[in-house]
This record gives C-alpha cells, sequence and structure tokens, in this order.
RNA sequence: GGGCGCUUAGCUCAGUUGGGAGAGCGCCAGCUCGACAAGCUGGAGGUCACUGGUUCGAGCCCAGUAGCGCCCACCA
C-alpha cells in the first residue's frame, strides 16, 4: 500500500459513500464486467431480464428493492464464474409517457389535438431523448450491475418488429380479432382499458325505484343507480322462479320518458331478493345487461358517447348532456311524472380507471381483442409441472392457476397516439394484418395502439434479438433464470410473458418466478406521491449511502407486504461504517508478507474459521431460498458479533505487539476479511470493492469478479467453537457480575479458578487477574471464586448472588415439576428428558455451591 | 359475496419439523479500553389478539371470536 493510500486508509474514521460510490461504479464500467460476451448456452449461464421501468419514471423504493434483489442474485452467480447478464431496458409506458408530454406541451399552449398525430410523436420521441435517461442512471446509483451496453426500449427498430410479428402472427392463428363489444372505457384518458387496469372502489350512490308501466296495465318497478341509462334499456329481467312475476314474463313494459316497448324476459342472473327483484336491462351500458342482451338477443342502444356525452339515440332534449346532468334531468322528469317510486343511498363497488382515475363508463365499441383461452392452456401446464415455479408457492401458484382458468379475452387496442400502432390496414371494406403495410395505393393503418402490457408481454425474448433467433444473445441468455417482480403485475405481465413465450419460442421464458414485497410508507399506508407517503431511495442513498439502502431494504424484504423502516436503513449504514473500520484495523496493522488462509495452530484461529463456514453456508442457503432478510442478518451478526466483537478483539493483541502468532493472525485476518467482503458483496457491494482495494496482494481484479465462498466443511470444528464459545460465555457472565456489583469499568478482579483452566482472553477482555494464591472468595461465577478485592460494595454483590439463587431455585422448581411430570418421562422423546435431567443437575449443583 | 394473509417487547419485525421467547431501533446504567460514539460493556422490558380443543408439553397444530390488510367477483 502506497503512503498516500494509508494514509487515507488512517485518516478516514468513518465510511463516507458519497465520496466513493461513483468512482467504484466507474470502476465496474472501466471493467467491463457487467457486459458480458454472448457466448456459452442457457443452461451455464445466467441472466435475469429487468421489468423495464417506464421511460418517464424516476426510480421508488418499489424499483430500489426489486434492483437491489436482482443485482445480488446477478453479482453472486457472475461471482461464482456464471457468464451473467442482467438485461436492462425500459418501457415505452403509453398512456404515461403520453400524458407527460401532453400536459407539458399543453402548458406550452399547444394542445395534443390541435398539434397533430405526427407532430406530437416526435415531440414525445424529444422528450424520451431528453430525460429518458433518468431512471437508468438512477439504477447506476443503486449499484445495479445491469448490461448497459444492452440496453433496450421497447419501441426500438427491431422491438416493433418483434411485437409486429406477434400480432400478424396472432391474427393468423386466428387469437386476434376486431369486435364490437364492451369495453371499459376511461373518460380520462379517452381510451378503453382492459378489465386488469380497473380497480373497484366503494362508493355510495343513490338507489332510485323507478315505475315502468305495463303495456296493458300495473307495473314493474325496477332499481337502478345510474337512471340516465334507462334511456338505452331494452328490456326487463325477473327471475324465471320468481312467483310474484311469473304471469308478466313475455308480456311488455313502456320505458318511461322514451316510450319504447321492452320486452319482460326472464333470466338466472336476477336476484328476487335484491330491490324490487326487477331488473331493467341495458346492454349499451352495463356488462352485466350486455352479456344477458346477447343471449336474449336485444338491441344494443348507445346513449353515452365516448366523449361522455349523450348521444342522438336518446330523445333530443337529453343530447349532448353529460351523463351527470342527464341523471338530473332524467329523475326531473320522472318526479313530474310520478313515477320515481324511492330512493335511498347504496354503497356498492364501481370501477375506475386505474391510469386516469375516472370512473370506468362501460361503452360497446370496436376494438381488437386477443382470445387467450389456448395461450392459457400450456401457460398452465408448465406451472402444475413445476417447469415455472413460483417463489413462494403460495399463495402465487394458486391465485396465477384460478385466473388463468377462466381467463377472458384481452382487449388489446387503445386509443392512443404514443405506441405499438396497430400493424392493420384497411381499404374500403378490406383489412389488411402483416408485418409490413400492404402493396398498393389507398391503404389506412390503423389509428389504435396497442396495450403497452402487449409489448412488455415479449420482454424477455425480443429484447435479445427475437425473432431473430440466430442472434448470439438470444442463444446465449434465453431463456432466462428467474423473474423478480412484486405480485401487482403477476396477471398484467408474468402470466402473457409466459403465454407468449410459449406460443413463439417454444420455451418457458424463465424458471423462478420471484415475487417479492410491497413496501408501505412507514406509517401502512400505500407509498405514493399524491399521497406525500413516498420516501424517494435516492434521498436515502444520500444521506445514507447506496449499500445503507440495499442491506435496508433486504432486511426488510419478505414474502408479505412491508412498512419502510428507516431504521433497517441505518443498520445498514452502520454494518457499512463497521466494516470500514474493522477493515482498516486488519489492513493497518496485519502484516502483508504472510500469505492470507485459515491457520490451525491456535483456537480462537480455527474458531473464526469454523463460524465464517457456517455464515457462509446459511447465507447461501439463505439466497438459495430467495430470503434475502434472513441472509443479511445473518451476515450482520456474524460480522458484527462474531467478527468485530470477539475475534478482533481476542486477536489484537497478536497484532498489536507484533510478536508471538502474528504472523497466524494476519493471515487469518486477512483470509477472513477477503472471504466475508466477498460473501457481503451481493448485498453491500460498493463499501465491499471499496475495502477490496486496499487488499495487499488481492486475489482477483476486483471484488466483482472475485469468486465467491463455498463452505469447506474441513473447516467446521465443534472443538474449537465449544471451547471459544465457553471463553465468550464465562466472559460474559463475569461482566455481567462486575456491573451488578458496582466495579469500576477499569479494575482488575482477581480470580481464582475452580477445576478448570480459563483461557487467556477471559482473563483480559473480562479483566480478571486469575491467581493461585489462596483468599476468601466473596462469589462464584460459572466456577470462577472471586477473591476479595478494594472497592467492591458487598451488599451489591450479596444482591447480585441472592439474585442468582432466586433464579436457580425456580429452574430447580420447573425441572423438577417437570420431571416428575409422569407423562413427560414416559413420552417425551429420551433426548429431551435427558437434557432436562442434565440441566436439573447443574441448576442444584450452582444453587448448592452458593449456599442455597 | 368468495378466497388469502396478519395480530409476538414502546416501534418495525424474526421465530425452521410442537421441547426453556429473539433482532434492530428506542429506553436505563457505566465506559475518550491504541478500528469504529454511526462505537464499547451490562441491563430492564413480552398473559405471543381472545376463547376453547388436541398433547406429557402449544407462539407454532385444530375449531371459533374480534380487529387490520390484500386479492378476486356481472346483484342492478
Amino acid at each position: 500500500m502506497d503512503a498516500e493510500r494509508r494514509k487515507t486508509l488512517e485518516e478516514t474514521t468513518r465510511w463516507d459513500p458519497g465520496a466513493v460510490e461513483q468512482g467504484v461504479f466507474d470502476r465496474w464500467m472501466e471493467g467491463g464486467w457487467f457486459h458480458p460476451s454472448a457466448e456459452g448456452s442457457p443452461a451455464e449461464n445466467y441472466s435475469i431480464s429487468i421489468p423495464p421501468p417506464n421511460v418517464t419514471g424516476a426510480l421508488h423504493m418499489g424499483h430500489a428493492l426489486n434492483g437491489s434483489i436482482q443485482d445480488a442474485l446477478i453479482r453472486l452467480n457472475r461471482m461464482r464464474g456464471r457468464n451473467t447478464m442482467w438485461i436492462l431496458g425500459t418501457d415505452h409506458a403509453g398512456i404515461a409517457t403520453q400524458s407527460v408530454v401532453e400536459k407539458e406541451l399543453a402548458e406550452q399552449g399547444t394542445p395534443r389535438l390541435e398539434m397533430g398525430r405526427e407532430a406530437f410523436i416526435e415531440k414525445v420521441w424529444e422528450w424520451r431523448y431528453r430525460y429518458g435517461n433518468t431512471i437508468v442512471e438512477q439504477y447506476k446509483r443503486l449499484g445495479a450491475s445491469c448490461d448497459y451496453e444492452r440496453e433496450r426500449f421497447t419501441l426500438d427498430e427491431g422491438y416493433v418488429k418483434a411485437v409486429y410479428r406477434v400480432f400478424a402472427e396472432l391474427y393468423r392463428k386466428g387469437f386476434v380479432y376486431r369486435d364490437n363489444y364492451m369495453v371499459n372505457w376511461d373518460p380520462g384518458t379517452q381510451s378503453a382499458i382492459s378489465e386488469l387496469e380497473v380497480e373497484n372502489r366503494e362508493v355510495t350512490d343513490t338507489l332510485y325505484r323507478i315505475a315502468y308501466p305495463l303495456d296493458d296495465g300495473g307495473e314493474l318497478i325496477v332499481a337502478t343507480v345510474r337512471p340516465e341509462t334507462m334511456l338505452a334499456d331494452t328490456a326487463v329481467a325477473v327471475n324465471p322462479n320468481d312467483e310474484r312475476y311469473r304471469d308478466v314474463i313475455g308480456k311488455h313494459a313502456i320505458l318511461p320518458l322514451v316510450g319504447r316497448r321492452l320486452p319482460v324476459i326472464a333470466d338466472e342472473h336476477v336476484d328476487p331478493e335484491f330491490g324490487t327483484g326487477a331488473l331493467k336491462i341495458t346492454p349499451g351500458h352495463d356488462q352485466n345487461d350486455f352479456e344477458i342482451g346477447r343471449a336474449n338477443n336485444l338491441q344494443e342502444i348507445s346513449v353515452i358517447g365516448e366523449d361522455g356525452l349523450i348521444t342522438d339515440q336518446a330523445p333530443e332534449r337529453f343530447r349532448g348532456m353529460t351523463a351527470a346532468e342527464a341523471q338530473a334531468a332524467v329523475i326531473a322528469e320522472l318526479r313530474d311524472q310520478d313515477l320515481l317510486r324511492g330512493e335511498e343511498p347504496y354503497a356498492h363497488n364501481v370501477p375506475f380507471s386505474h391510469r386516469s382515475g375516472e370512473r370506468i363508463e362501460p361503452l360497446i365499441s370496436l376494438q381488437w381483442f386477443c382470445r387467450m383461452d389456448e395461450l392459457a392452456k400450456h401457460a398452465i401446464d408448465v406451472v402444475n409441472d413445476g417447469r415455472v415455479r413460483f417463489v413462494p408457492a403460495e399463495p402465487h401458484t394458486k391465485v396465477y392457476l384460478d385466473w388463468m382458468e377462466r381467463i377472458r379475452p384481452w382487449c388489446i387496442s387503445r386509443q392512443l397516439w404514443w405506441g405499438h400502432r396497430l400493424p392493420v390496414w384497411y381499404r374500403g371494406e378490406e383489412t389488411y394484418v402483416g408485418e409490413e403495410a400492404p402493396e398498393g395505393e389507398g391503404w389506412e393503418q390503423e389509428e389504435d395502439v396497442l396495450d403497452t402490457w402487449f409489448s412488455s408481454a415479449l420482454w424477455p425474448y425480443a429484447t435479445l434479438g427475437w425473432p431473430d433467433t440466430k442472434m448470439p444473445e438470444f442463444q446465449a441468455f434465453f431463456p432466462t433464470d428467474v423473474l423478480v417482480t412484486a405480485r401487482d403485475i403477476i396477471f398484467l405481465w408474468v402470466a402473457r410473458m409466459i403465454m407468449t413465450s410459449l406460443e413463439f419460442t417454444g420455451e418457458i421464458p424463465f424458471s423462478d418466478v420471484y415475487v417479492h414485497s410491497v413496501i408501505q410508507a412507514p406509517d401502512g399506508r400505500r407509498m405514493s406521491k399524491s399521497l406525500g407517503t413516498g420516501i424517494d431511495p435516492l434521498d436515502e442513498i444520500a444521506e445514507h449511502g447506496a449499500d445503507a439502502l440495499r442491506f435496508g431494504l433486504f432486511a426488510m424484504s419478505s414474502t408479505q407486504d412491508v412498512r419502510f423502516s428507516q431504521a433497517r436503513v441505518q443498520q445498514g449504514r452502520d454494518l457499512a461504517n463497521k466494516m470500514w473500520n474493522a477493515s482498516r484495523l486488519i489492513l493497518l496493522n496485519a502484516r502483508d508478507d504472510v500469505e492470507p488462509g485459515p491457520r490451525s495452530e491456535r483456537v480462537e484461529d480455527r474458531w473464526i474459521a469454523s463460524r465464517l463456514h457456517r455464515a457462509i453456508a446459511t447465507v447461501s442457503e439463505s439466497i438459495a431460498a430467495y430470503d434475502f432478510s434472513h441472509a443479511v442478518l445473518d451476515l450482520y451478526d456474524f460480522f458484527w458479533s462474531e467478527l468485530c466483537d470477539w475475534y478482533l478483539e481476542i486477536v489484537k493483541p497478536r497484532l498489536y505487539d507484533g510478536d508471538d502468532g502474528d504472523e497466524d493472525a494476519s493471515a487469518s485476518l486477512l483470509w477472513a476479511l477477503d472471504q466475508v467482503l466477498a460473501l457481503a458483496h451481493p448485498f453491500m457491494p460498493f463499501v465491499t470493492e471499496e475495502i477490496y482495494s486496499y487488499m495487499p496482494d488481492p486475489s482477483a481484479e476486483a471484488l466483482v469478479i472475485h469468486r465467491f465462498p463455498q463452505v469447506d466443511d474441513q473447516l467446521i470444528d465443534e472443538r474449537a467453537e465449544e471451547e471459544i464459545g465457553g471463553a465468550i460465555a464465562l466472559t460474559r457472565a463475569l461482566r455481567r457480575w462486575r456491573d451488578l456489583a458496582g466495579v469500576p469499568a477499569k479494575q482488575v478482579l482477581t480470580a481464582r479458578a475452580d477445576d478448570r483452566e480459563p483461557h487467556e482472553l477471559v482473563s483480559r477482555l473480562a479483566r480478571v487477574q486469575f491467581s493461585e494464591d489462596g483468599g476468601e472468595p466473596i462469589a462464584s461465577v460459572s466456577g470462577v471464586e472471586l477473591l476479595e478485592t478494594e472497592g467492591i460494595d458487598p451488599r451489591a454483590v450479596e444482591a447480585r448472588i441472592e439474585e442468582r439463587r432466586q433464579k436457580l431455585r425456580a429452574e430447580v422448581k420447573r425441572g423438577e415439576g417437570k420431571l416428575s411430570n409422569e407423562g413427560f418421562v414416559a413420552k417425551a422423546p429420551a433426548d429431551v428428558v435427558d437434557a432436562e435431567r442434565e440441566k436439573l443437575a447443574a441448576y442444584r449443583a450452582e444453587l448448592e455451591e452458593l449456599g442455597g
């Protein structure tokens, strides 16, 4: 180590992430270690495709957790020597991006519609080049080791080809079709959306009861929360088993305000218990009614248009009103005509657009759909036969399978400008679908674009060059190994990737789906900007460092939703700092002329090697089970409690005095440091890499490509663990006694060892001088007799002893009770009973020693 | 309406197949001990939501109750 580096190490007493993280990241990039060669087979290689963030997006806590997990897996496998690729890219995010740009342009005084499609698209591309890299740069701050040289975008030229290929093929196979069908119309974005983009919210509406006169006298009373839709009624339905209405089935009612004759039909869907048991049927504006309408061949009338206004299918006086205005007008007229039979508040679930937040207007509209049932079959099979595995298996496997079993057609067209314009061309009555525009004059391309999720569905293979299956990247890295995601997009995205991948590549896209936590705000609410509950991961990184945030997220993560915990991030910061300082101790004091490696001469060296390898085992097992929380917490425990609190304290004298055993101490410490840095690197890459750069004679060019430690059973040493474990327990017992007896911290006690030889380290760490001399014992602690010493408060000592006696008596009583229980002795396993007997004997002996 | 999950220390959470309740933070007491005060040492603190059951033994298994949360669903 040159003098300047040494000086830095000496003077930097705190880990300062802000000062070094950027430099560390640059070294990784310069090393080219994130950019694998496209060689080898998918079986021997390791790859993950990132859930593509929206190109408009900013890194939020969900990305941070999701990214940290993937990065840990990627780094681990890279360190295990596999050719490893983390496929990076962004999503064009149709609606989200279009609205961001649209808003910006509107503020500048140019509404989108005025501007025209082409000019607008151009503006969005400009915007994309200006800001689209923001989130990618933010992933770098997190330390994400993606392949930044192969970044993709869902509107790349090649990607569009893949999308068009898939669309055209699905059309050719008869899965994709165009139809007039009931869709979820989002008035906010003026587009159809799929049922997965709809969320139900509880709303209190007014439930109106309205009398529909029958044409031969009498009336039927229907109940509705949307009286304005009655203008489009085409039937009234009752339950066929409802005695009250048996003889009106087949008759006709007269629709008030309109005068249309409505057949009274029978349908099982009608609940006789609800309202009056008579249901107005509006096939044009209600999902349920639409289906009843199709089943009964009813006319479909649309009185609310895509602009949300009443259409000319309604009586003239209502035309042009908004739905809300029409409702008021309808109610007013009904009241005048004395047809209103009641109104009451009614709480029910109402669909809202996930995108715009506006209330969904179910409308019949000409849209493109994709039939999913056949695609779903294979996607069900691969989960059933375990080729694709959810982690945790439950509840996700069941939820996935249930949903796939009753999958519905997917509305894939969107009335937007930003996205993949459908590869469909019309000329008069003709329709052409293909990857390229058709030959000939007069063809007009479809105006609609595809649902963003349609292109996302191809992500794992389209990013690697498909449909060109000869692409080296595709051959080397597809199928990928694992998909890491939160559960909210299992249907929207994960299921669809599995379906399209099986259909078009014949392969599963990934074998594991790891579903991680959703991070909530500390108070348990959703983390969201609009609620003001969001916590910006970049703020956390700026304040505590990327390693701290990553550690915190790992520590929090589970299979349940979790609340964000600042304390966990601070724990990570503290650990990074501890690593830095422990490393300073080692690097500044160890001899650099030794060959690092485990040493077996001294028990404490054997002990740390054994403990280290147990830690390697548990951490590795946890990662294999995707249990990141236990992985990092076990790592923390090993590093802090065993390596720092005990081993470093134990070896310090050998290190400082440069005498007896210092070579072994140095070799052992440098080796342990090397191993533990590698073990921690997937989780805390920056601090570990920076420390590694100070290692004398490092075995690897950089820690990022250092070999990940493997368990060596030869190093597990039960006897060393027992011996040092005993010394630790004794040290702690003595310290406890000192504290309780009020012995000043610096005062050295004298003691006599009773029938065993305490380790030298106990003497030092507990500040107890062992002596052969006699003297009056004033206390006995775990077999060690403490001798009379000046300055000890005898009352405190007696109190301490009495407290111990109390505890022992309680333990003895408990043990006796248990062992005198015939059931226990007869039925409990022998080893449990033996253990209980041994404990009891030990407690009795100690109690006797303390005089009762 | 159906399904699932949660309830453990003041707070956030761990608790493997049933065999003496754990961590981090916070709190209390004492420490400038030649890495670290973002530190060191010691300590206090829990009817494991409630009720009942199974068992020699239950935080863990079973049944029920209450509260919270999530997902699914076409009762207007």
